[in-house]
DNA sequence: TTCAACCTTGATATATTGTATCATTCTCAG
DNA sequence: CTGAGAATGATACAATATATCAAGGTTGAA
């Protein structure tokens, strides 16, 4: 995972390849949360951004870029705690997985996003596919305590 | 899967063994949600209890028994839709998981909550250790279209 | 029995998360 | 330039969830 600026290059790039735009306000939006470091909810972003920009935006915004930057992979929706994090993966060179799995630390912004091998996948979906259902969205997330807030005793700082 | 008679019968013995009370509210909402044979947001099923109920309640009461029946697994949240389901196990005989897995139609209220077996969930414990996760719940939740569904199109009747 | 402690519920207010809608501004091809 | 479509602003509101204090009920011990 490169340095922020070399993440918002690769967005850059990845929205020129798809010929969208990645204007000025979600460029600023997508750059707060990569900054950020971790999740957060969508007000929290906002107000990120609003403190560091000349003009705030309103909240409607917000959800209209997170939209935006979602469908094309450059941020991901924590369904767990309605939290919104930058995809690990931006400027990888590595093929996209429409499979992540993220590890959420509960005491602290943390998440880790990982790709679980195939066949883990294969199974879960063979088993869906025994009760009668097809499997779309395979995004999974799980909870628990990152090592820093283990070694805390569970205590954010 | 027994009646819904059966189910809270068994509740009420669950509860018993507990040492914690099953109340009329709580009897009442457990009912209705059984009864709705699928997953309902809080206010739905806030909105069925009261309709057929002598005496309104107000909201905080159900997220309150709510939360209740959740930490006496009688009752599973759905993180992905912010929706509340029965536990499809409240009358079975076999041991209760902490690990749930839920397929979800999202077309429907539909939902099938199964027990995936160990070895995948070992499988992921281990993913997190190796990014220095600690995992605690491992409710996983996918999202898909059930049988029924999928032959008309993804169209609810 | 009666009182006190505790648990449950009611009532109300408010916080948090997210969407609908219409107006305005921006961009870019023709 | 200009007009169509995209993006954003502004505002209202819906949906989900929590905080807090008061009132009612249960239960066990004096």
């Amino acid at each position: 995972m490169g340095s922020s600026t070399a993440r918002i290059e690769a967005a850059e790039n990845r929205c020129a390849q798809q010929g969208v735009k990645l204007t000025e306000r979600r460029r600023e939006v997508l750059s707060a949360l990569i900054e950020a470091g971790g999740a957060l909810s969508a007000y929290e972003l906002l107000d990120r951004c609003n403190k560091r920009l000349s003009k705030s935006m309103p909240a409607m915004s917000i959800y209209r870029i997170l939209d935006f930057l979602q469908s094309h992979s450059l941020v991901h929706k924590l369904k767990s705690n309605n939290k919104f994090i930058a995809c690990a993966h931006i400027d990888c060179d590595h093929q996209h997985f429409s499979r992540s799995q993220f590890f959420i630390c509960s005491d602290c912004p943390a998440v880790e996003e990982i790709n679980i091998d195939t066949s883990a996948y294969e199974f879960m979906r063979k088993a869906a596919e025994q009760a009668g259902f097809s499997l779309s969205n395979t995004q999974l997330e799980f909870t628990g305590s990152c090592q820093r807030c283990t070694n805390n005793g569970g205590q954010p700082e």
